[in-house]
DNA sequence: TGCCACGCCCTTTTT
DNA sequence: GGGCGTGGCA
């Protein structure tokens, strides 16, 4: 499977002398070969991108087993993704065998860290049924302790709220370790402590806690605890490195602690989850914890073209900070990266389409092509581009399945009767489908619960008690509390999916959509179908990995579920923000949006270097992830939440060597107007445009109009090609696309018989083959024949 | 209590 | 552009 994960191999390389023999590891070069068969102490790979970083991880994993007898259930690797743990699982059964794959500890930090918490968490208070709160549930506790203190809403918006509630907690402290400046964080603190009461009376988790409660594990040593977790792994290894937080590098140092086998691979060029809490000196500065560790750098890229690694060392080239490395590839230049300046975002799409077109007649399959944006914001304008003439896209991230109404419905059902005392879920399925319980009811069965101290779902059982709900009102809760208590009894002994499916019947809830007769309804009713399909998807998978498949287990996978682990391997063009490109390779990618403002972007606040540190590297990231064609667009202007926005070619774009690009305008956009990519500094204020001069940039409204026949101006060094195209009956590639495609066999006078590799739209129809002998040639199709 | 309509808000990136 | 909350009405 040609899996986007999946490193190319190398194809030059050398013969790692007095290796182990680690099955199926030959091929490696010499950097490679030293991280594979490194065993004791710490190791620090700096992983270039393209590097063949995942093929080193996994062979070092089988290098543990095969050659220095690890026992696969001693060995911990975190990766990025569900999606990545997956893909590494399933390489290392195919390398070592089954078993191997089904011991082995692979996952991210939060699924291995829930893990871990089912087993050792009641050291530090937590029951084994806790559920993990989304960042909906935990605002909605944020609303309810801000309404409980009579706080405004608007002063203090619970998003705010949360997000310094999880930077302390990212950073392992809790609501009395905050530094106290103002009236507003006095608020901050004390609804940080109400939070946290909530959560632990609910048995929830956020996110935080999931990694922070281990680490107390492992650090306060209750009952031994942190001892038994710290005996349990030998070896423990970690990719994407420089986008661990705090409390995550705790959670390893801790980990290891006794035997330092720690293993961190990562690229401080790539760490892009600053505003997540990701700490890049984790990684810039891990020999200071770790004197002793071994560090090697793999530089040689095997993934990209010539063109784009020039590229991407010219985007991260004035990054400062950076720890020195060499990019570098012995890959052949391959085509020039283009860069389009298209009129609109509607123009943008168009060119996208006419990209994938061409990409497609070439032969490339269409899962190998890839529309990166910055913001999820700028899918829109694609998504019904490619709708409407009928390519098929899947789009990763944005709205998403799981956040519907009626699939939360769904889950609170079920996590209510996984963990009857959360309350956030309790409240959401009270009254759905309606069964007349409102919001008075509802405050008052609040009211009686925090009275008594007890959860809603206790008040519930305790409800003839409350004098204060009228007697009808009382009488709808006993009927909730009976409903549940029968759900709860079938619970132990259905199967998952069929637990939905009852839950969805006893509840009425499919009666009462069903009612409604609307195409809303029935739509909503698929979705229910398909979340009682994928629960029986994991009942298949959970059995297939050995697992019991249990409610606790699916409602965990959901909630930790990333959105990438959501790509399907199907013949369809990805649509994804850059962010959640990290880790994936494609054939062709299309950069979307390289305008100031947009890429880099710029928010409700002017962020500072550090923002545009990390902006310069998400770039070099998206860069990165194209093997064969780049191709960049920006418009002249965009409508974005509804306002129009004036756009000037990023600054990333001037960075670029000239000599890896090509500068391409569409039609709609090359007429009349002109502008250039101007490669002198770029002020940062987007308004002012710069003071012209020739062959300078030109703001569109300041170009003057110019006769056609006049000729472009070209700025110093710089080609600028009108392409030709629009409509869709225009569409170039149709005409070589049949007899020339990737892989057809072609024969020349002169190099005999040949494979095509590539098909090219010039001027002329021409195509790049190779020829055994001879090698790669680029030749005109008028003078190929079939043989 | 439930439904509808209006208006307001915001609008990065995600486990 | 759209999601959400609020407010008014049946």
């Amino acid at each position: 499977m040609a899996s986007p994960l999946a490193p190319t191999p190398p194809h030059e390389v050398g013969s790692p002398g007095g290796t182990p023999q680690t099955p199926g590891a030959q091929g490696l070069n010499d950097p490679q070969a030293e991280a594979v068969a490194h065993v004791g102490g710490p190791l620090l790979v700096f992983a270039g991108a393209g590097s063949g970083k995942t093929r080193v991880i996994t062979y070092r994993v089988a290098n543990l087993v095969a050659c220095a007898r690890v026992p696969p259930y001693r060995i911990l690797a975190v990766t990025f993704t569900n999606k990545a743990a997956g893909e590494m699982r399933a390489r290392l059964s195919r390398l070592c065998g089954e078993e191997v794959g089904k011991d082995l500890w692979v996952g991210t930090f939060h699924a291995t860290c829930a893990k871990l918490l089912r087993r050792f968490g009641e050291s530090v208070g937590l029951e084994r049924n806790f559920v993990i709160y989304d960042t909906d549930d935990q605002k909605q506790v944020v609303v309810r302790a801000l309404r409980e203190m009579d706080l405004d809403e608007k002063r203090y918006p619970p998003r705010m709220v949360l997000s310094r509630i999880h930077r302390e907690k990212q950073e392992c402290r809790g609501a009395g370790d905050m530094n106290v400046d103002s009236y507003v964080d006095e608020a901050i603190v004390k609804l940080f402590t109400r939070y946290e009461e909530q959560l632990k009376a609910a048995n929830a988790v956020d996110f935080e806690d999931l990694i922070g409660k281990v680490v107390r594990v492992l650090e306060e040593n209750a009952g031994g605890a942190g001892d038994a977790l710290r005996r349990k792994f030998e070896y423990v290894l970690v990719d994407e490195f420089q986008d661990t937080n705090h409390a995550q590098y705790r959670f390893l140092t801790a980990l290891t602690r006794d035997h330092r086998n720690l293993c961190v691979v990562g690229d401080d060029d790539q760490s892009i989850y600053r505003w997540r809490g990701a700490d890049v000196r984790n990684i810039r500065g891990f020999k200071k914890d770790f004197p002793e560790a071994t560090v090697v750098k793999l530089e040689q890229n095997y993934r990209s073209s010539g063109r784009i690694v020039s590229a991407a060392l010219g985007v991260i080239g004035p990054s400062k900070e950076r720890v020195p490395k060499d990019l570098w590839t012995a890959n052949a230049p391959g085509r020039k990266v283009e860069i389009v300046a298209t009129k609109d975002e509607r123009d943008e799409a168009a060119h996208v389409i006419r990209v994938i077109r061409e990409a497609r007649d070439e032969g490339v399959d269409p899962k190998e092509i890839a529309v990166f944006y910055r913001i999820h914001a700028q899918s829109r304008v694609l998504e019904e581009a490619l709708r409407s003439v009928n390519i098929p896209y899947q789009i990763i991230g944005g709205t998403k399945f799981y956040e519907r109404a009626e699939i939360k419905d769904a889950i609170a059902y079920l996590r209510v009767l996984v963990n009857p005392r959360s309350d956030v879920d309790l409240r959401r399925i009270i009254n759905s489908p309606a069964r007349g319980i409102g919001d008075t009811t509802l405050d008052r069965l609040a009211a009686f619960a925090t009275s008594r101290g007890i959860s809603m779902h206790e008040a519930l059982g305790r409800v003839d008690e409350a004098e204060e709900i009228a007697g009808a009102a009382r009488k709808r809760l006993a009927g909730v509390r009976e409903l549940l208590a029968g759900l709860r009894a079938e619970a132990s002994t259905a199967s998952p999916a069929d637990m939905l499916d009852r839950v969805l019947d006893r509840t009425g809830y499919r009666t009462a959509l069903g009612a409604e007769n609307s195409p809303e309804a029935e739509a909503r009713l698929e979705n229910l179908e398909e979340l009682v399909g994928s629960l029986g998807d994991y009942e298949v998978e959970a059995n297939a990995a050995g697992d019991t498949p249990s409610l606790e287990g699916y409602l965990e996978r959901v909630t930790l579920q990333a959105d990438v682990d959501q790509m399907k391997d199907a013949s369809r063009v990805t649509l994804m923000t850059v962010h959640g490109a990290k880790g994936l390779e494609f054939e062709v990618v299309l950069l979307t949006g390289m305008e100031e403002e947009m890429f880099p972007y710029r928010g409700m606040e002017p962020g500072g270097d550090q923002e545009m540190e990390e902006e310069r590297r998400l770039a070099y990231v998206a860069i990165t992830r194209a093997r064969n064609r780049l191709v960049m667009t920006h418009t002249d202007t965009r409508q974005l939440f509804g306002n129009t926005r004036w756009g000037r070619p990023s600054r990333f774009l001037s960075d670029l060597p000239e000599d890896a690009v090509e500068q391409l305008a569409t039609r709609a956009r090359g007429n009349g107007v002109e502008r250039y990519i101007d490669r002198a500094p770029l002020r940062s204020e987007f308004e002012a445009p710069p003071p012209r001069s020739p062959g300078a940039f030109r703001h569109p409204q300041s170009a003057p109009p110019r006769a056609p026949e006049s000729g472009r101006q070209h700025a110093p060094g710089e080609r600028f090609v009108d392409t030709e195209f629009f409509s869709d009956a225009h569409h170039d590639g149709d005409e070589v696309a049949a007899p020339l495609r990737r892989g057809s066999r072609v024969l020349h006078e002169r190099f005999g018989e040949g494979e095509v590799r590539r098909v090219e739209n010039a001027a002329e129809p021409a195509v790049v083959a190779f020829f055994p002998g001879w090698g790669e040639k680029k030749i005109l199709a008028r003078f190929l024949k079939t043989p």
